[in-house]
DNA sequence: CGCGTAAATTAACCTGTGTCATCACGATTG
DNA sequence: CAATCGTGATGACACAGGTTAATTTACGCG
């Protein structure tokens, strides 16, 4: 079962028996990746999207001194670039962060199921626009938030697609990101990710070890980033950890 | 012809005349719109989209003090809300800068066509991708350029946008936003985007008068914003200002 | 045709984050 | 076991952009 985690406590899009062994019967190629490799070079024609089963991944731009702005990081059960089926070309680099294992879906797969099952098709449609959603989120961050909200905001993030994808219990969870990883991720410097992890360290609010980051106070974490999960169209039946802020936005 | 400009010029995604009709065919309603007005709220259920023809809308988050980031700014041609078809509910509100004339689009009507016309589908798929390539250029310019090139980013960007909508002829075209929408794009204060306005009056590149932007010196406001407009997917066939920077990355 | 309000402009001052530099620690490797 | 390298930690200083507040300009309207 390698699309168990794909699109899992999505709100209104559960897969039937029916459409997951079609996206199943897709799959090409399982394949394990080492960390930090580039897999998807912008500009380049694609025909087929990963699937990623274990592991983080990343899409970055790099400006033109070298310096890194990820716009996306990717956890298991995401479609890392569906959106390459339409476009073709991307316009992004895509690499792994950590040691990874995905599911490669050709393209000519995915067409047959565009041609035979509209309901399928529209809920790879909707996976794409959960990614554009969490751009967006994103994009509030990083216009609005100051250090410290930022890198709170990505945490709190993350820990809630890490709990629909059963990786995190609300408070625990493996990340396997350096500090730099989240400097490029929230648009400052190694050096004042530094300081805000102290930051959020001395006031017992969230320790960040780099495999292992710990969420002492989830609430008050989350209150720091502004974060409402809203956006990323979770449903989680069971357990819900930040307990109010579960529910979409009223 | 309401659908004139929408995915005009968009790479490998040109609709057939029997699309086209039959998207004509799926407007419910054509409205006109006073300047800045809510049209959608954050956490609504939607069941139509709409397809801007003339004048400019945007997209937003508020933070919890009434600070606002744009997310999106649209201009006509665009299927602002297309995403709300699968997403049914937005995280976001939308509202227009200007006034504005819609093309209102019923879910059901997109519904059939889903069923109908597959091909038609993933033309409307790919639309809502090239608004979430827009996020991750954005992401970029708030991420890692400062304040001059994050205002050069985004007038190039609008540049390109409105020649191929064939509203600008890439020096000179008519953008209804003030000083604090632009604040509000580039994640800044509205001072000191009229100084960063003011140094680019100065240095001859770019001249911004609210209801009128004249780019002096495109390729030098391209440079600053490290602008390359290949995540736009745009071929403009016929006249190409941007010389070199109109291709596709290669 | 003067009034009222929104937008633009500018100055003075302050602060969050970048820059630069150094050091510590642990893991790997020759 | 010394050397190297990736990562993390920390201090001193600089500066881009924020904040506050006052003034000017533009423009619709009674």
């Amino acid at each position: 079962m390698f699309t168990e985690r794909f699109l899992r406590h999505r709100r209104g899009v559960h897969l039937t028996v029916e459409e997951r062994a079609r996206l199943e019967a897709a799959i090409g190629e399982i394949k394990t990746l080492p960390p930090r490799t580039n897999i998807v070079v912008a500009g380049e024609e694609l025909n087929q999207s990963i699937l990623l089963l274990e592991g983080f991944m990343s899409r970055y731009i790099d400006d033109r001194n070298g310096l890194r702005q990820l716009v996306a990081v990717h956890v298991p059960g995401d479609f890392v670039d569906l959106h390459a089926f339409p476009l073709k070309i991307l316009d992004h680099d895509v690499a792994t962060m950590t040691p990874a294992t995905v599911a490669i879906v050709p393209h000519a797969q995915l067409e047959a199921i565009t041609q035979d099952l509209p309901a399928l098709s529209r809920k790879l449609w909707f996976s794409t626009l959960i990614d554009a959603a969490i751009h967006r989120a994103w994009l509030f961050r990083l216009g609005r938030l100051d250090a410290v909200g930022r890198v709170a905001h990505f945490l709190s993030e993350t820990n809630v697609r890490l709990m629909s994808a059963g990786l995190s219990d609300g408070r625990r969870f493996a990340l396997g990101l350096i500090q730099s990883d989240l400097a490029e991720i929230c648009g400052l410097t190694n050096v004042h990710i530094n300081r805000v992890l102290r930051q959020l360290r001395e006031e017992k609010i969230c320790v960040f070890r780099s495999s292992l980051v710990e969420i002492l106070e989830p609430e008050q974490l989350a209150a720091m980033g502004q974060f409402d999960p809203a956006y990323l169209y979770i449903d989680l039946q069971v357990a819900e950890p930040i307990s109010s802020r579960q529910r979409p936005i009223s």
